[in-house]
RNA sequence: GGGGUUGUAGCUCAGUCGGUUAGAGUGACGGCCUGUCACGCCGUAGGUCGCGGGUUCGAGCCCCGUCAGCCCCGCCA
């Protein structure tokens, strides 16, 4: 097909802007058919743009030949150019913005064809493509609404953020990407080193030291909307490279941080149309894991765990009462779901919660069920005479409903009724999904035995300051020393997370024994850090968001993947590029990663790289010297004047012997 | 590293107990249509049942392996 030139045509409006004020004004717009709908006589196409999707109208009875037949050649995301008059529609669409006019087509450009695109470029409810066919062509899946508005919304956020902390002072920078790996934390990714062999960086985790560092050179408050990436195992709501919005702020509290992070996230509510207010409800971390068995609770619901240990302190049910025995090392935890819904819980419903107790680690699911006909329990015979009604009081039971239980260490049970307390939230209907509840998680613990390493390490990283009161724990009970670390969680999302920093050596010294690092070691690893602790750093502290997580819930996506342009599946690939790929032997060698011992390769066809290899002579001598024989690979040889070889390589990578 | 789940027409899916020629919707292509807007009507083409092996007289269906997508556990300072 014959295209034409976009030459000096220019749009005067956006698409979706036009309306009936527009009427009786010519117009020239661009974008891709979205639709053609030939009735005979009367031509409609659909030209859609950033900014939404305009009518043409193309009546045939009236209107040049060449131009009704250049319409009708149009298919589905061709790109055009469209000139005409805006008019009044006769049957306007109340579902389109620009559904009261249309444009009387008086001339159209063709730019581009199209292909019949693989996966529907269009938005319909409960339809579209595999993920893996829209990750291969992301840059179709790309032309959906929904997918555009979530990345113009991220945009957004962005820009609000930035603008927020630039209001505050702040001061943006840069930190490097090929920078130094560290120990503790997840897997970094590596970069080999051409110039320095055997040597590697390691792209950044997080720019967390750099940003102490700028503390110490005095500019008191910075920002970054920085990539961060881990070599660890995806989820919905992680991939190997994500983005954060890092601050850090001098001469700071806690409070303070949280209370420029507040006002942050009223204005990014507002831009999804949600009213939320600071100060963000804190509750300690001890609690979170008490009430909500999470460390990032979804409070929009009012479910709590309970603790119903000492209701079976003289059971007959043995394996509750053992709990009871164990003086706290295990204990007997339950929810409760009041109503009627939850009293005709089935059988059916029931196993498969006791399946999803059981993949988290949990032995079965111990269930007590009041409904119509009273009690229904997995321990009934357990629960004769005044038994049931001590466990109806202890569980505050009234009415019909159901009671879930789990019993074991602390994290074991609230690992189990964590997840059931989300399920059963949500097949009860008790969510409300009209809620932003922000909260900030406080006071986590500063250190947690690692029985893979036999050493404490750090919850949070190893700068982070131990509560005051705690300082001394330390080094008489290092697992039960709280840090000044806070979580910024929304509807059960961590979505930002910080804490206050070590800003003395002694105290960084101390930390450091603590997780079983010696001097010697922490010299290595962390000496400019330690360096710069001594030339006077200031208090400070700060916070990380993750901007995926933030975007995608603001989107109201399930799946970080929804709100990232070009995102890697759930095995770390780019089905787009192919990404990660091998590469060519002759890259690996620059980088000292491919140690190849000599081959001897017979070589048939042999090509000379230098100008020496047009002296016959010479080159008779180097094919001596190479034993020139058979053909079996081809290869790529330099020559000096004097006819030795410089370089002998077969064209598909690895060195022959010469 | 482990568990679950999915893979059938360009796309989304159905396919019964293992049994004749693997279907539907949608999209594509062609034709008709003056008020469509997920247009409608008529017609046509379109299949490596992810891949490899096995069981069987016979496999889309059963078994083993493998690849890929998704979800989860581990992991993610």
């Amino acid at each position: 097909m014959q295209l034409d030139q976009l030459g000096t045509f220019s749009r005067t409006h956006r698409n979706g802007d036009l309306r009936l004020d527009h009427a009786g004004e010519t117009v020239r717009l661009l974008g891709w058919a979205r639709k053609v709908r030939d009735m005979g006589s009367l031509i409609f196409l659909d030209l859609r743009d950033r900014w939404g999707i305009v009518q043409l109208r193309l009546d045939t009875s009236d209107a040049d030949p060449a131009l009704v037949e250049k319409a009708r050649a149009v298919r589905s995301e061709f790109v055009l150019g469209a000139e005409g008059v805006v008019i009044e529609r006769e049957s306007k669409n109340p579902n389109l913005p620009t559904g009261a006019i249309e444009v009387k087509l008086s001339k159209l450009l063709i730019l581009n064809t199209a292909a019949t695109p693989p996966i529907p470029v269009e938005d319909h409810e409960g339809q579209g493509a595999n993920e893996d066919l829209r990750l291969k062509y992301r840059f179709l899946d790309l032309r959906r609404a929904s997918l555009q508005r979530n990345l113009i919304l991220r945009s957004q956020i962005a820009n609000v953020t930035r603008n927020h902390f630039l209001e505050h002072e702040f001061i943006e920078f840069e930190t490097p990407i090929l920078t130094k790996s560290t120990p503790e934390g997840a897997r970094d990714y590596l970069v080999p080193s051409r110039v320095h062999p055997h040597e590697f960086f390691a792209l950044p985790q997080s720019p967390q030291l750099f940003k102490q560092l700028l503390q110490v050179s005095g500019f008191e408050r910075y920002i970054q909307i920085c990539r961060c990436f881990r070599d660890e195992d995806l989820r919905a709501d992680r991939q190997p490279e994500f983005t954060q919005i890092d601050i850090e702020m001098s001469f700071v509290r806690q409070e303070d941080v949280q209370g420029v992070i507040e006002p942050l996230m009223e204005k990014v509510s507002k831009l999804v149309g949600r009213e939320v207010k600071g100060p963000f409800p804190r509750l300690p971390y001890a609690h979170a894991m008490e009430w909500y068995g999470s460390d990032k609770p979804d409070v929009r619901y009012d479910l709590k765990l309970q603790d119903v240990t000492a209701t079976f302190a003289t059971s007959t049910f043995n394996l509750f009462r053992a709990a009871a025995d164990s003086k706290g090392q295990r204990r007997v935890r339950a929810i409760w779901v009041p109503g009627e819904a939850a009293g005709v819980y089935s059988r059916k419903q029931l196993d498969e919660l006791q399946e999803v107790a059981k993949q988290l680690g949990g032995g079965g699911l111990p269930y007590a069920k009041w409904g119509k006909d009273g009690l229904s329990s997995s321990f009934k015979k357990f629960l004769e005479g005044d038994a049931e009604a001590q466990l109806k009081a202890a569980l505050g039971a009234t009415g019909e409903g159901l009671a879930v239980f789990a019993v074991g260490t602390d994290p074991q049970t609230s690992k189990i009724l964590g997840e059931l307390r989300q399920r059963l939230a949500r097949t009860f209907g008790l969510v409300d999904e009209s809620k932003f509840a922000f909260l900030w998680v406080v006071d986590f613990p500063l250190l947690e035995w690692s029985e893979e390493a036999e050493r404490f390490v750090a919850c949070h990283h190893p700068f982070t300051s131990p509560h005051p009161e705690d300082m001394d724990l330390l080094e008489t009970d290092p697992g039960k020393c709280r840090a000044v670390a806070y979580d910024l969680v929304l509807n059960g999302y961590e979505v930002g997370g910080g804490s206050i920093r070590i800003h003395d050596a002694q105290t960084q010294g101390r930390m450091f024994r603590a997780l079983g690092i010696g001097e010697e070691e922490a010299r290595a690893k962390f000496g400019f850090l330690l360096d710069a602790l001594a030339f006077g750093a200031p208090p400070m502290g700060g916070l990380a968001l993750g901007l995926d997580r933030l975007a995608m819930l603001m989107a109201g996506a399930d799946n970080i993947r929804e709100v990232i342009a070009f995102p890697k599946t759930a095995q770390a690939r780019c089905l787009m590029t192919d990404a990660p790929s091998e590469v060519d032997a002759r890259q690996l060698k620059e980088l000292h990663l491919l140690q190849e011992k000599p081959q001897t390769y017979k070589v048939g066809a042999v090509f000379f790289e230098s100008a020496e290899g047009h002296n016959p002579e010479l080159r008779g001598q180097a094919f001596q010297q190479l034993g020139l024989t058979q053909r079996q690979t081809q290869g790529l040889v330099t020559l000096d004047n004097q006819g030795t070889i410089l370089d002998a390589q077969t064209l598909s990578g690895p060195t022959f012997e010469f």
